[in-house]
DNA sequence: CAAAATTACTTTGCGCGCAAAATAATGACA
DNA sequence: TGTCATTATTTTGCGCGCAAAGTAATTTTG
């Protein structure tokens, strides 16, 4: 129909990065079944477990997650006793993220994750690097930019 | 906290690969704004822009969206006046996908689109060749890995 | 020090993304 | 030919993702 190659759905980067991301999640999937986790509370969780007692502000920094996004996610990781919060002392407008018991226990089940996916998935460690790296490139351009025009 | 290395969202392609999705998906929002369309909604027009006249079943494998996911992005697209459906001759379970008049004039507009984004965002032909190259990559050996799964 | 601006976080609303179930039409096969 | 399985699509339900608006505490400023 369109024959501008510019538009062509098989030309965009987009669309590779999007149906991979998703396929990724997909795959992900029966895996964090096990640990009764969704693809977004496995990230928050990594991130707990690299240090808890912590604020949002700084859960949202590490996750990139939006703030908006992250609230009912750390709710939900509450109602499942993983997480409990408590108020900053000093500025009371923060509010402390912690891991519970049996959310630190979870890192021993989760241990084995991501070696289970890569195994899956037989993608040389190079390439997965690559991938990697390229993604934190683009992520580093994209943000780079909001920053600059918001400061026109 | 958790000193296993594999558990470290630093180390995560996951992680890059998730954000720097969604952080494409928010550099794109600005231009797709100005068409009125959703990130989703614009991979669908895309398609359709490719070929129209198809079945849902086509634009689920082109688009790689769920069929379920696809149904009300489809409902929108024809609420906004830019695609028609009718029902297939031969086998009336299949439902033709069409673009309207205004849904073909759209591409006009819709031309510029890659070419602003990539001027945003200034990665280099090449490394951008090389991160679709590498994302192709890992949805093909996911994709081949669920298809061999289901055979078993 | 009080008003104004900023900051930390939550809420609301809408559009996905997808598993699972439902619906309806077609194909297979005994 | 009638049952049974398969296929194409829609519906339902839940969890994000995020812009925008709301709330409450803190900081800035005149």
């Amino acid at each position: 129909m369109t024959d501008i190659p510019a538009l062509k759905l098989k030309n965009q980067i987009c669309h590779s990065l999007y149906s991979a991301t998703n396929a990724l999640i997909r795959a992900y999937r029966p895996l964090l079944d096990e640990l009764d986790l969704t693809y977004p509370q496995y990230l928050v969780m990594l991130a707990l477990w690299d240090q808890d007692k912590v604020i949002i502000k700084d859960l949202v920094q590490r996750t990139r997650f939006d703030a908006g996004t992250l609230t009912p996610i750390l709710k939900r990781l509450e109602t499942k006793g993983l997480v409990s919060t408590a108020k900053a002392t000093g500025d009371s407008r923060q509010k402390l993220v912690l891991l519970t018991a049996t959310g630190k226990q979870l890192a021993e089940q989760a241990k084995q994750t991501p070696d289970n996916i890569s195994c899956q998935i037989k993608m040389t460690p190079q390439d997965a690097q690559q991938l990697k790296a390229l993604a934190e490139q683009l992520y580093s351009l994209i943000q780079h930019n909001l920053v600059s025009e918001r400061i026109e």
